[in-house]
DNA sequence: TTTT
DNA sequence: TTTT
């Protein structure tokens, strides 16, 4: 059936991405990224409210997370809402929503260490569609010989990421 | 700071929408909305995954939705991501996301009833922003006098809806 | 330089697709697709005002255009701006605009004939991204000996369709 | 009917905005704006081909432009695709393509003169929805006696803008 | 030149 | 947990 699922998303890193390498060498990198926003309360005030959203990216754009993409930072996100039903240790089904995102690119910020210089730095690098996202250099392990997916982190050929 | 949360969804609602009025007159609608994506897995079967999205829709938009949309239909839906958190039973933090919807276009489909004739049938009188989304008649309370929200439903004025 | 261009567009075509194949088998779609909007003038009167945006699609979108998709049917599309210029006769530089889909859902509508069914009826081979975009079918000429790719339909190699 | 017309642009400003005040009050602002796309020819060389996009800003928006934006500054832009007819000397039909903006989000870059501090600076300010979109202050003109609109800038209530 |  |  037709179907349109796009989310679009500018804001900032919480934290460094987590990457993780997968058997067969496929990297996931996830992160915190932060948007907000200011309105008017009923007594006139300026409010401020943050979002959080959960930021997973797969291949090569994780690896172009791993390297180029510290907190604090300012990215452009295009993906997809994906929500993973869990149980909890009482068996209650749980919910966790995460944005798949299929589109990365950085639009600067403010990097913490000062390694890297300014905005839109590494732009061309890290730009959209062009960076590949067929499966990075399996093979090339990086030292992740145990690292095991969660149990919501199906195998990635099984699922259209 | 910079900041942009959009989100663009086309899907088909799961239940007929949930209507209630607040005090003050301020409808809030609530429906699921399915997207679902085909994929081959890695034994080169198609598989379809379904992803179940909570639409709220506010004031004029959310009397449209009343009126107009039904189990079934297809939607086009404009909005952001919002995640509500609330303590369970036991205390532990919870998170629950949902989009609220500032462009709500209908696109068709199934309808159940046959009440509602067509393919976009009603489509101007639900289009997008043309749907004040002020105060919807305050005070003529459409008979919703013990309604309350729920804790996370916070009072309209208070957050930019 | 970190950028975006990016077109989502809901609309009806304005006449049945044009499908050309170029030397090597990869073929072009091209059709006018109709959004309007309506609005108050300022006697409080209802206007319409229709946008008419030239839509061209390449390889496998196009393909699956040229076989499901027909005058007055209504097509999500997914693209990004492209302007092209050229000099007319009397030397003048001219711009034309038109949307390069890469994706491309149909929802139906109102075909002519009445061979097309019904709405959403051939969601799932049209639908999105799992649409192949690479060559298609080169060799396999659909009988297109004299056909030229107009002066700004440079080779399909050189440029990011 | 059901019609959608979206775009969503992020790229850096080739001038300085050029503002007018029509009769009323009503501020237009108008500036070109950048977005460029890397890829590989078919000799393996990545080439670049920048695109130029007319972009329309209507009210208080066109405030916030004439302010705070300035030519070679990263903006993100959303709003919709307008093409406008007229006629020219020889009475030939022609198309000018425009973006009309009605969101737009300052993200930083590279300000020319340096009295604009730095990224994101006077993003409060500018954000999006929160920027009145109401009849900029008329009658206090701002010298702006004898500009006129010209043919296709038709009466502001008469428009959608 | 579409659709409502 | 970010940014302004």
């Amino acid at each position: 059936m037709a179907s349109i699922n796009k989310v679009i998303l500018i804001g900032n890193l919480g934290k460094d991405p987590e990457v993780r390498h997968l058997e067969g060498g496929v990297a996931v990198a996830r992160f915190p990224l932060a948007t907000s926003e200011t309105f008017k309360d009923k007594n006139g005030e300026r409010q401020e409210r943050t979002e959080w959203h959960n930021i997973v990216v797969w291949r090569g754009l994780a690896e172009v997370a791993e390297k180029y993409v510290k907190k604090g930072q300012s990215v452009y996100i295009e993906g997809r809402i994906r929500t993973n039903s869990y149980q909890d240790k009482e068996g209650v089904q749980r919910y966790s929503t995460e944005i798949v995102a299929d589109n990365m690119t950085m639009l600067g910020g403010r990097p913490e260490g000062g390694a890297v210089a300014g905005a839109g730095n590494y732009g061309n690098e890290a730009s959209s569609a062009s960076v590949s996202n067929t499966s990075a250099g399996s093979g090339q392990s990086k030292g992740n010989p145990s690292n095991k997916p969660v149990a919501y982190e199906e195998e990635p050929d099984d699922l259209p990421f």
